[in-house]
DNA sequence: ACACATATGTAACGTTCGGTATAAATAGAC
DNA sequence: GTCTATTTATACCGAACGTTACATATGTGT
């Protein structure tokens, strides 16, 4: 079957190591030459197996969904819709201080802002951040329609809430948060789980 | 006085040109080229007048902390620890989504992560976000002394959790949210204000 | 053994990057 | 008017960028 001389390198080992570097340094911020330095193959290798960078960073961005993102898919199964979001606060918290992987989030800091090349990337990311906001959206949606959540909850405001506490969770461990300091929050969090969005409740 | 030749531009409406770029593509994603043709003026004339890119930057950034985020400074001015949280929130939701400026906070997305030349702006940032959240901290602190805030509070991470939610609307921002959706997760916000660290509070 | 298909290493492509040397232009000081 | 200080405009620098020809190496199919 295979015809042809024999990759020399694991495909998936390498782009895991370009994960690492775009991870860690952004789309803008990492080179051809540091991928494939990290990646231990030459630059026709990288070209030939990934087709080019902003390729290479989209499959570099799928393996991260299916690896050091895979708890996110797993939270939305949860039965309840507190477990839901137990789950992805303390996995958040967890994933983006793992000292063994890059410091915070990929689709977070993997291109907030860019240069007019690297546009696709920017939008690529926008669109991954705003499905995920649309999967808890309509997760909270059936968890109202279960009886899970209060019938004046309104689950767009509260996915955008959850969304907005991950993504500055993901900010902070970019800036140096500990996991400690972050899992505090999400138990703060979860204290007031689920506020009030529109009636008024405290105070 | 002024001897040779005069500045045949206005060197605020320059940074503020300047600003507005690096606000909207970040540190890396700005090229000198875009610079110059946004500020009106050649290439000697901005490394003379600023000195390089970096610095251009951090005047840029001076600029904006006393313009576009002044109201950051004048939040914490307010007497109760609610008015702050209240002037923060819905100061930042404002800022963020001013149709007249580039969406999102230049603090965050000017430099979340970068390449190696980058780094030390990068660390500028994020010093900058942390010294914010100190101001913070500081802030809730006294509150607490004032008996502002409830006794068992602890406002470390009070100001975690309220830079949290406002790094968490600059991304929502930079990812095209509205000022309404923001506006509605402020309020949400402050109505469970504050929500307990430690003690088991609702539910 | 031979043709074919693919991967590899070297070396280079053209473009853009941040930054500058140089000289002409324009003001005040004497 | 002449000198001096500063800004302007043109043109260019070396380095790094993403990307690719090209020739060579290494396998499979027949």
């Amino acid at each position: 079957m295979a015809m042809g001389r024999p990759r020399e390198f694991d495909i998936d080992e390498a782009l895991d190591c370009a994960l690492h570097v775009f991870w860690s340094k952004g789309y803008e911020g990492t080179s051809i030459a540091e991928l494939t330095e990290a990646m231990g193959i030459t630059r026709p290798s990288l070209y030939a197996a990934f087709g080019n960078k902003e390729e290479l960073f989209r499959k570099a961005l799928d393996r991260y969904v299916d690896g050091p993102g895979g708890y996110v898919r797993l939270a939305l199964q949860e039965k309840a819709a507190r477990d839901v979001v137990d789950k992805l606060l303390h996995g958040t918290a967890d994933a983006i201080t793992d000292p063994s992987c890059p410091s915070g989030c990929l689709a977070v800091q993997g291109a907030l802002t860019c240069g007019d090349t690297s546009q696709s990337v920017k939008e690529e990311l926008m669109a991954r951040r705003a499905k995920s906001e649309e999967n808890l959206r309509v997760r909270f949606r059936q968890a109202q329609a279960d009886g899970d959540l209060p019938a004046d909850a309104t689950p767009e405001d509260l996915a955008r809430y959850i969304s907005i506490v991950l993504q500055g969770m993901a900010v902070q461990a970019a800036s140096g948060a500990s996991r400690d300091d972050l899992r505090k929050i999400a138990d703060m969090v979860l204290k007031t789980w689920p506020p009030a969005s529109d009636a008024g409740a405290a105070l």
